[in-house]
DNA sequence: GTAATTGCTCTAGCGACTAGAGGTTCAACC
DNA sequence: GGTTGAACCTCTAGTCGCTAGAGCAATTAC
């Protein structure tokens, strides 16, 4: 069972050296073994650790949740319901930021049509933008 | 025309107290004059800047956009290519990361909907976080 | 006149990294 | 076995866009 460096762990998961010595400073990754001259060498372990973080990243887990999850990972015969929350919990918020998101086209897209102009002191994008009564939505 | 106190322009704009004056260190709003006490004292014009900063910031244009925009509004008869540009460009930002949400509303869903288990150690969720070669998109 | 509110400056902190300085160790090749 | 160059180490400081708090001064309402 051969272990990696922090270069070859940074190639697996797309997660940049720096921000692996991050994780490890907070308390997401374990301090790994070190050789003689003081490198961090990972195990398969810490390898499917890092991946696992650099995926629930990537779909926007706040670090709090990470944690939370990677401790539930701890107890595999505890049940699933935590995770399932914080992963309908994440959904939530995606569904929000999509409408809001959806929204705000909408009024950057009703900006770029509804001009009428050549210069800044007759652009519509400049009037919208200063009054917010213009808006088509809350925000 | 009187004027504003920071408290009358947080409460017009919606922007906080500190958020102002935080505005005013990095250049965005004008120092305004100062009562004898050395309190700040803001005219209509500062007002509407700061409207038109809020407005534009809750449509998460950033900073330097920002100062692009108040720059050329400075200019009346100045052509409005570049501000159409700059929402132009927000548009594109806008459009990707709704597609880029969309994909993983897809990924949490499917998500939920596979599991089948019961306890950790069998969770789908869990396993799905783990291994990037399950998901259904690139991220 | 006095009390409550609002304002002032300054420093430090947030999250989640990222960049750089200045130095050490490892691995591969000859 | 020696040398070179890539990879590694720690530490500090910077990023963005604010936000919080300390400790004090001015304004406003009664």
């Amino acid at each position: 069972m051969r272990d990696y460096s922090i270069g070859d762990l940074a190639t697996d998961s797309g997660v940049k050296i720096p921000t692996i010595r991050y994780y490890e400073s907070v308390g997401l990754l374990p301090p790994p073994p070190r050789t003689e001259g003081n490198q961090r060498r990972y195990d398969g372990a810490a390898r499917d650790r890092l991946r696992f973080i650099a995926h629930a990243r990537a779909m926007g887990f706040p670090m709090p949740s990470l944690k939370a999850m990677l401790r539930i990972a701890g107890h595999k015969d505890a049940p699933c319901d935590d995770i399932d929350d914080l992963v309908r919990g994440r959904l939530i918020e995606v569904d929000e930021r999509i409408s809001r998101l959806t929204a705000l086209r909408a009024e950057l897209n009703a900006m770029l049509e509804s001009r009428h102009h050549g210069t800044v002191g007759e652009c519509r994008v400049m009037e919208v933008l200063s009054d917010h009564h213009e808006c088509t939505h809350e925000h």
